[in-house]
RNA sequence: GUGGGUGUAGCUCAGCAGGCUAGAGCACCAGAUUGUGGCUCUGGGGGUCGUGGGUUCAAGUCCCAUCAUCCACCCCA
């Protein structure tokens, strides 16, 4: 245990880093086009701002939380999503009083308490974008695209956007009626847990995977056939901006997203690819959210996707390659005496820009050679008798091995064109 | 939280129906005469057989528990 991750952790690599770096690029790069600025929150947040943001009856909450009382008895949680803490956010720093829309994205660790499982773990992270004080359908629209251009722009293929409108607070009353209405003869063929929903959230029982249970919700009335008339111009013009930009959907009358806070727009972001968690990304409108937590009646809409599932899915698409850590030189002494100026040397070369590295381990000449070798550095610069006594070095060309004498004073400029700095 | 698979050197694994000092390949380190890599050869270091119990004259090999890991369910990213 001393020396073991905790459950649902990993460690990223060397040689793996690389491709969280090159999935942070493209996300700030293309943040900054969309006008979204980063924002960093906390890693913990007070308890009840998830309980309230991300609704009490979630499974989140109910049960994946990462929850501690800390040393003031103070309840905190390790944040289980980036939405609940950016309202509190955009509260807090009263973002609200500047010129609206507030347009914020984050990368970070995310939280959750469950078993690890292909595409799960319980620190993973997440990219998610939330804008605040918009009602208009544009910016629905402008969040899905940039999900799709994100994952676009790291060639990702065989995506399926799903979209559905899951109403407001006008709307699902009255759907909830007519639904729990329907299923009222079939509730004992419910599955047990479509039976708990029942109760709590009948709309999730659109998601459920049971196949009995899937032949009575598809006979029910859906959600999206009963929008009030604000929401169903909404919904349409949602879809008529993302066609206009040739973003292909799929209505998803089943598609109910699983946290509390979602109105409106909902939308799920498929692959094949990585197994049973087939969501690399979703999101949706949450009108009452902000007012939820505090704040003035302030809409909002934004989605997350988990970096890992976004790894995953490049990894089976084979469009990760490991790149190999490259140094320019290798400084080798003939014997130990002459580290000191190897060390030197060293610090000149990097002075330049230049990358370079010597033995630590008391080699002998030729295992620094190998060592240098297997470093896959273009150069090594031999330091010996011979040279110190004609101030000079020796530069060899690892590719051929072969070898010219460069004086000390020029060493430097030489690399330098030697390795096309 | 539920179910199933797996757990032997750094890595990939072998270890036959329980029986002698637990092996291989790769990796690592060092040598193959005097200051030099990539090929080859030789040698070397390294294993609490996940952990803890139990059965047995004897367990890496059987049983139980536990931990970890993988996969699936629940749910989600």
């Amino acid at each position: 245990m001393l020396a073991t991750r905790p459950r649902g952790t990993n460690d990223i690599l060397p040689g793996k880093v690389e491709y969280w770096r090159k999935l942070e690029d493209v996300i700030h790069e293309i943040c900054q086009q969309y006008g979204f600025r980063e924002i960093r929150t906390p890693i913990f947040e007070h308890t009840e701002l998830f309980a309230r943001g991300v609704g009490e009856t979630t499974d989140i909450v109910e049960k994946e939380m990462y929850s501690f009382l800390d040393r003031g008895k103070r309840n905190i949680t390790l944040r289980p999503e980036g939405t609940a803490p950016t309202v509190r956010a955009f509260l807090e720093n009263k973002f609200y009083a500047e010129p609206q829309p507030t347009k914020l994205y984050y990368i970070g660790p995310m939280f959750r308490y469950g078993r690890p499982q292909a595409g799960r773990f319980r620190q993973f992270h997440q990219f998610g974008v939330e804008v605040f004080s918009s009602h208009d359908p544009s910016i629905d629209a402008e969040v899905i695209a940039l999900a799709m251009d994100y994952y676009k722009r790291l060639n990702i293929s065989g995506l399926e956007l799903h979209l559905n409108s899951v109403g407001c607070s006008k709307c699902r009353p009255a759907h909830k009626e007519k639904l729990l209405e329907h299923l009222k003869e079939q509730y004992t063929n419910l599955c047990p847990t479509c039976q708990g929903r029942y109760e709590k959230n009948p709309l999730r029982i659109f998601d459920c995977k049971n196949d009995t249970c899937q032949k009575l919700i598809s006979a029910a009335p859906a959600i999206t056939d009963c929008l009030c008339d604000d929401c169903r111009e909404h919904f349409e013009q949602v879809q008529k901006y993302l066609k206009e930009i040739n973003i292909e959907y799929i209505v998803d009358k089943k598609l109910v997203r699983g946290l509390d806070y979602y109105t409106k727009t909902a939308f799920e972001i498929m692959v094949e690819d990585i197994g049973a968690q087939s969501s690399i990304g979703g999101g949706g409108r949450y009108d009452r959210l902000v007012k939820e937590c505090g704040g003035s009646d302030t809409p909002g809409i934004g989605f997350a996707m988990g970096l890992e599932r976004v790894i995953l899915t490049m990894e089976q698409q084979g469009l990760l390659k490991d790149t190999k850590f490259e140094q320019d030189v290798f400084v080798a002494t003939v014997d130990s005496s002459l580290d000191l100026e190897a060390f030197k040397i060293l610090q000149i070369l990097r002075s330049e820009g230049l990358s370079a590295e010597k033995d630590y381990m008391g080699r002998s000449l030729k295992s620094q050679l190998k060592y240098a070798d297997k470093l896959g550095v273009s150069h090594v610069l031999v330091l010996g008798q011979d040279e110190l006594a004609t101030g000079s070095i020796t530069v060899k060309k690892m590719e051929t091995g072969e070898q010219t004498q460069v004086q000390l004073a020029e060493f430097v400029s030489y690399i330098k064109k030697e390795t096309n700095f």
